[in-house]
DNA sequence: TCCGGAATAT
DNA sequence: GATATTCCGG
């Protein structure tokens, strides 16, 4: 049985005079998870459709109605509001059938109406809107057509439409005929309509389980919160159950990741234009790590986090960077852009004049620190089942960043949490060769980000020449009572001259807060080999992010909105962690 | 009755 | 294979 094309919540206004069969009918469009609303008048079901315009999408009338000729009441219908109405009786006169048609009607039911010619109405409000697009654009009046198609679209987001595309339409009716028997009127073999997790939907779904807190959520808490038409408390579990299958594989990829590799080694493309990377995230059950068993402080962070939502995610993240002390140190980044510290990642990035240029005496540094994409909006990810491929937007340079779920593995019984963003960059003209020259004014600069953080420059030493540039023992190591990160990874770009150093540090950074709990014993990462093999080298830029840094943003975006850049390799990269 | 996990269906 | 529904025991 084909039960591909099923909407819910389809508004129907049913009018009949013979209560019984108004009762059944009621009964079997509920069944259809239509929202109905019954009348035994045809005046009265005029008045209502007058008073509550556009608070119906279909009207099945008896064609025998007491008060109002049938074909009238279509005629008034089809004039005043151009709904799809539907004729029915209890004969199939052909000349009835045949005047209820040429009054304008889209369908003519017998009765006893069957459950899949109900199930099957929905289709005639598509059709009508489809066609109504069609039209519009068809005289070139693309503003009136793209309305039209919004408003479809809008259709479908509230979920009416769940796989209305041409093809299972015509399945449908291959299939009705195959079936045409079974689900008869009394419904015994109706099944239940399937529901498409539409973006909307789980939307109000991760409200409603933020709103109940993860570890007290169930399915009827939840339907109860999301308070949507005909969704079933079966529906709610069996997403539910997904979601945590999801959360635990997670989580068991993040463990094994943890207890292997050390050396990563992630793409990264476009670094030119790394301080544009604009972070995506969303309050998430931020549970993941520890199976949804939650000590005290861990249930306090994750309340903290469910209930924050992305506009306020300053809340969650206890580092404030004062302007002030940015502004002055920056020649080299675009003050403007400090804003407030966002909890992504950050930015270390050292620029250097191309080693072909002429080099002054006097060398000179600029250190410029900026915090990062606090004014960005935030977006939503989502992952919009395969056959309807949603734009993604993995912004700028998304790319850059590690895989989540596979390159960076979440501390088992930490959790996710977001850290600061800070951005630094030292420009140096000329040959500056030894970056020991950066590392009090890096300090300097990170000190003045945040107090908080107490970070020592332990050593910076890359060792520049015309020809390769090196790294040496212990090369650039932050370490920090709170736990900032030291190099992890060096990637270099060759198309853009530019190398990146990656950092990772514990999900726990956030500067001393008690949403997190610390580990104990903060693996310190050493840089592992920096090699840059080219002369031109402009920039090294160092990516701090820590390990919680993208789950909370993309775990959460699990199927929330996102838009796609465009890049295949973009969407493949936060696909891995996306909610497959 | 509700829930979660497993089995089953699409 | 992914995802939704249904079944069933706790």
């Amino acid at each position: 049985m084909d039960a591909t094309a099923f909407p819910y919540g389809l508004r129907v206004l049913v009018v009949d005079d013979d209560p019984t069969w108004l009762k059944i009918l009621e009964k079997m469009l509920r069944k259809c998870s239509y929202e109905v609303t019954t009348c035994g008048l045809a005046r009265v079901a005029l008045e209502i459709l007058r008073e509550r315009r556009n608070k119906f999408d279909i009207v099945i009338s008896d064609v025998n109605m007491p008060d109002m000729d049938g074909f009238k009441l279509l005629e008034h219908i089809g004039l005043e509001m151009d709904l799809p109405v539907i004729m029915m009786s209890i004969d199939g006169e052909t000349s009835r059938v045949m005047k209820g048609v040429q009054h304008g009607a889209c369908d003519y039911l017998l009765k006893p109406v069957r459950m899949k010619e109900l199930r099957n109405i929905w289709q005639h409000v598509y059709r009508k809107k489809m066609h109504e697009v069609k039209e519009i654009e068809g005289h070139d009046n693309f503003d009136d057509a793209q309305m039209l198609r919004n408003a479809c679209e809008g259709l479908e987001e509230r979920g009416l439409f769940m796989r209305a595309d041409s093809d299972t339409m015509r399945k449908r009716k291959d299939t009705d005929k195959d079936h045409a028997d079974q689900d008869l009127s009394d419904g015994t073999t109706v099944k239940k309509a399937r529901v498409v997790w539409s973006v909307d939907l789980h939307q109000k779904f991760v409200n409603a389980v933020n709103q109940i807190g993860f570890d007290k959520v169930g399915p009827k808490k939840i339907l109860d919160l999301m308070n949507v038409p005909g969704l079933t408390r079966e529906n709610v579990a069996s997403h539910l159950q997904k979601y945590r299958l999801y959360l635990s594989r997670l989580q068991k990829q993040n463990e094994e990741r943890i207890m292997g590799a050390t050396r990563q080694d992630f793409s990264h493309k476009g670094s030119s234009d790394n301080l544009n990377l604009r972070s995506s995230f969303q309050e998430q059950p931020s549970n993941v790590a520890n199976g949804y068993q939650h000590g005290p402080q861990k249930v306090q962070a994750q309340v903290n986090m469910l209930d924050s939502h992305s506009e306020d995610m300053k809340v969650v993240v206890p580092i404030q960077v004062p302007e002030k002390n940015i502004t002055p140190v920056s020649d080299a980044t675009d003050s403007q852009n400090v804003t407030s510290v966002s909890p992504l990642g950050g930015v270390l990035s050292f620029e250097r004049m191309p080693v072909n240029q002429d080099r002054k005496p006097s060398e000179t540094m600029i250190l410029g620190c900026q915090s990062w994409s606090g004014n960005v909006p935030p977006k939503q990810f989502m992952q919009y089942p395969k056959h309807n491929h949603e734009r993604c937007d993995l912004l700028g340079d998304y790319s850059c960043l590690p895989k989540p779920d596979l390159e960076h593995p979440i501390a088992p019984g930490h959790l996710y949490t977001t850290p600061p963003v800070m951005s630094m960059t030292c420009s140096m003209e000329g040959g500056v060769r030894d970056f020991s020259d950066v590392k009090p004014g890096l300090l300097g600069c990170m000190k003045s980000l945040s107090p908080a953080l107490n970070c020592t420059v332990d050593s910076v030493s890359v060792q520049l020449s015309d020809s390769v540039v090196k790294s040496t023992d212990g090369d650039l190591k932050f370490s920090s009572v709170e736990g900032l990160p030291s190099i992890k990874d060096c990637y270099f770009d060759h198309t853009k001259n530019q190398a990146t150093l990656l950092t990772s540090e514990e999900a726990s950074i956030i500067g001393g807060t008690d949403l997190v709990c610390l580990p104990d014993d903060l693996p310190g990462y050493q840089l592992q080999g920096v090699s840059l093999e080219n002369i031109g080298l402009n920039s090294i830029d160092l990516f701090q992010y820590n390990d919680a840094m993208i789950l909370p943003g993309l775990q959460n975006n699990w199927y929330d909105d996102l838009e796609y850049s465009g890049e295949t390799t973009d969407y493949q990269l936060i696909d891995g962690c996306l909610f497959a």
